[in-house]
DNA sequence: CAAGTATGTTAGTACTCACTTACTTGAGCG
DNA sequence: CGCTCAAGTAAGTGAGTACTAACATACTTG
């Protein structure tokens, strides 16, 4: 405090859209980790290095600054996995096709750990954006798959079978293995995720695949 | 209020035992549906249809409250899992073996909606029972299922697959099933549990099983 | 530089939280 | 009946809770 040192001495004076986002990361953190009403804002407020009046006058109330994040997290996951459908569809290749999405769901989960929880954090404490970003997103990607399941099916190259069900599966193996990871803390598959990623597209395929063809 | 009929004026008046047990149920309820720090003991109370300090004189605290819930789900929950593996392992059947798993986690959940909420909210809350439970029910059907894998993989009749890969693939599908459902309220899947069932086990069996044999 | 404005703080507000204290009521039983 | 004791309540407690009002401080620009 007394020597006046070069940088700031306080660490504050930020540019309102630079605080903003702030505030968002630190809080982003905080939800995920103890939910929405396990988080006060005065630990927001601390972890931002601020006082609490600064977030009241960036977001009208807490649950707005809790829809501000969720609605943030929800269209980062989904402009990235729309991009890795698209990219996945493209290949006329099973293996490609459900090998790059589960690659991407693990690889994504890996570096965003806290998307999953605040998902499900979302989902359980009833909030509606969660129900958004299922209502879309999540309904988009299960489409996509199942339509491409139905094609193959049609194509004589899998067995007939339901596509809802099939898709539930194999983004249940990936999911639960996610889950398992970050949630239950249960790490004792010790591969790469490219390397469960092949395994599980490999029983999922073996799995559906028509054996005459 | 007026005529005094002859079942009781007050509703209240149990004897201890009875009061305790429906509080917990009460408790469970709520703890489920908002998770630990979203519910207040007065919600309960007022549940439960007495003052807030009759929760107290039961339980010294709020965590105890939470605690002996967990307790009493988790012991439920292990005693019919364990009593299911033993039932499945008996049956040389693959089909029988993990059509018989997967049915009775589905009907478990389909019966029990609290269960998987209360869960959740305890591993994502960082409540202790919760490590507990994954400790050693969940381990325990893990075990059980990677020794049954890894058997039939030496009798020839699996291919050469990492257990524990195989079995959070199949481990995954049921979940994912039973959280789609009841966490995330997609209920797209019109199947009976028997027939999910079912159409896990197929995907699962031709996806490990060694096509020559 | 003076003025204006955006960023910040301090010190509250009214209310809710988990939990307690002191007291009342009712059932069982000699 | 009258005693005892468990089951119950009303009315608090201090410590938080989200949120606000009033004031201070720094950057920017005419």
């Amino acid at each position: 405090m007394v020597s006046a040192a070069p940088h700031k001495a306080h660490p504050s004076r930020m540019t309102g859209e630079n605080r903003r986002q702030q505030i968002v990361a630190v809080a982003a953190e905080l939800f995920a980790s103890k939910g929405f009403s396990g988080t006060t804002t005065k630990e927001i407020a601390e972890g931002a290095g601020v006082s609490e009046a600064i977030i009241f006058r960036h977001f009208a109330s807490k649950d707005q600054l809790y829809a501000a994040i969720l609605d943030f997290k929800v269209k980062q996951g989904t402009e990235r996995m729309k991009a890795q459908l698209e990219e996945a569809a493209s290949r006329k290749d099973d293996r490609a096709f459900f090998g790059s999405l589960a690659l991407e769901m693990l690889e994504f989960h890996s570096k965003d750990r806290t998307f999953m929880r605040l998902l499900l954090f979302s989902a359980l404490e009833g909030h509606e954006l969660s129900n958004i970003f299922f209502d879309s997103t999540a309904r988009d990607i299960k489409n996509h798959i199942r339509k491409y399941i139905k094609q193959r099916t049609s194509d004589g190259a899998f067995r007939a079978i339901d596509p809802a069900v099939a898709a539930r599966a194999f983004v249940g193996m990936v999911l639960h293995q996610v889950q398992a990871r970050i949630i239950f803390k249960d790490d004792d598959v010790k591969l790469s995720n490219r390397q469960i990623a092949d395994r599980f597209v490999e029983i999922f395929l073996n799995g559906v695949r028509d054996s005459e063809a």
